[in-house]
RNA sequence: GGGGGAAUUCCCGAGUGGCCAAAGGGGGCAGACUGUAAAUCUGUUGUCAGUGACUUCGGUGGUUCGAAUCCACCUUCCCCCA
């Protein structure tokens, strides 16, 4: 099987610019394709992962990934998919995020001589020259066109401004410049992003006559057409930091029913022959699916160790075994302690799991709380220096949300 | 440049001097039911404190015993005209 069908059976792929010739191109490993990160968090999410992914799996076939960080587009923020403009970041946020993401790029792809290239597009567009950008580029761009993108299009009723109305053309100068400087004949994005590539595309038949590709990938989203990646409390990030590898083990271990295989299919690395086994299941046995797709994500993400921990912790939970080593843990010191003990609201929101002392009552009410394995039924509720110390207790929220609070 | 309108709690959206921590919906959270799913039903949803106090209605000042509500200025956005 190509790689281009292999895409297409996975389901990654949404719109493409002319499908004989890209074929060609990726099967043969002829493609040097570029993707772009805009630099708006201090830390890649899920759909970044995506498209981590299909560079991987395009550069084992023999093709010339370009990661290319936005330093310079991140300056005027994309108005795709967005029904307001973005807040402004200062130069000093996007070098930091900048720098952030290509720490963590560094473990999915490997760069380097011969290998994947890395690239910032502020080395470019920083150096601009307005008038000069007007009339060798802008000379190429119809605003009529542009107004009829659907990205634009979204934005006409809620305002737009000239500083973002740009950024297609900063997105398509970024491709003219990665065609001539290193060859790149193709460019990969996401699915919101196609009425940008196809300005790149534009602009190098008009400037240079020659022809360039464009492909974006499918967005990823549930069952009921909500972006996938995204809990209440913000993006799945693959920072550790930011979200724990137990807590991005849960989010899959927890997609609905309907979503599991299309994710798996998407996502994971697993041959196909073995994900068309599975879409045979059904019922609770979506379970073990579930499981499957929790595990191989945290492991590309994390590592087998702590994929490893993260499965570990969750079985001992939910299977209601008690060994559970591997779970999340706070730790308190005596200045924690008031005469020698703590109660159970405090004990709640110091270990997060209630952003507030009026929600941890009210779970607490609500019978929502339970503590060294039984149910908490009075705010007043304490806790001994003496139970804290050694193993500690495990807290619970809820059904899925568990701490372990240790004295130190 | 001229004229008209808008800004409310996580989001949408009521409220036009005290009865407003602010209707209603969405979302979130908890409970029941389950398979750590979905759907459904129930409760809950500013902060701190066990009757209460405190902070909130774009910003800053003002009027008033009392303002989300009135006035002035500012900021941002939308619409119409140029």
């Amino acid at each position: 099987m190509t790689v281009y069908d292999e895409l297409v059976a996975r389901g990654l792929i949404a719109q493409v610019t002319d499908e004989e010739q890209i074929k060609e191109l990726v099967n043969n490993g002829k493609a040097t394709f570029y993707i772009g990160f805009d630099p708006t968090a201090d830390s890649l999410h899920v759909g970044h992962f995506m498209a981590l992914c299909l560079m991987k799996r395009l550069q084992m076939a023999g093709n010339r990934p370009i990661a290319l960080i936005g330093g310079g587009t991140g300056m005027v923020g994309d108005p795709s998919g967005r029904s307001d403009m973005r807040q402004m970041l200062t130069p000093e946020t996007i070098q930091h995020n900048c720098d952030c993401f290509k720490k963590q790029m560094e473990r999915f792809i490997e760069f380097g001589e011969g290998k994947a290239l890395m690239v910032n597009n502020a080395d470019w567009l920083m150096k601009l020259n307005y008038v000069e950008l007007l009339r060798e580029v802008g000379a190429c761009f119809s605003v009529n066109n542009m107004l009829r993108a659907e990205c634009y299009k979204q934005r006409m009723e809620k305002g737009l401004s000239f500083l973002e109305f740009n950024y297609m053309i900063m997105q398509s100068y970024d491709f003219y410049y990665l065609f001539q400087h290193y060859g790149c004949n193709m460019q990969f994005g996401g699915n919101d992003q196609w009425s940008n590539m196809l300005g790149g595309t534009e602009l190098i038949r008009r400037k240079l006559g020659k022809d360039a590709h464009a492909m974006t990938i499918t967005l990823l989203l549930n069952s009921e057409g909500k972006k996938m990646g995204k809990t209440s409390s913000g993006a799945v990030w693959l920072d550790p930091e930011k979200t724990s590898p137990y807590d991005f083990y849960q989010y899959w271990r927890n997609v609905g029913d309907a979503d599991v295989l299309k994710c798996i299919r998407m996502l994971t690395f697993l041959p196909l022959e073995e994900i068309d086994e599975m879409d045979k299941w059904e019922g609770s046995q979506l379970n073990t699916a579930k499981e499957i797709l929790a595990y191989e994500l945290t492991k590309l993400v994390h590592g087998e160790a702590e994929a490893e921990k993260a499965r570990e912790s969750a079985r001992a939970l939910f299977g209601g075994g008690a060994d559970s080593a591997d779970m999340p843990t706070t730790e308190l010191t005596e200045a924690d302690l008031t005469d020698g003990a703590v109660d159970i609201l405090t004990l709640l929101v110091k270990t997060g799991l209630c952003p507030s002392k009026g929600e941890a009552r009210r779970n607490v009410q609500q019978g929502g709380v339970e503590a060294a394995g039984e149910k908490v039924t009075e705010f007043g509720k304490t806790f001994t220096a003496q139970e804290l110390t050694g193993d500690g207790i495990v807290i619970r929220r809820g059904k899925k949300k568990y701490q372990r609070v240790v004295l130190k």
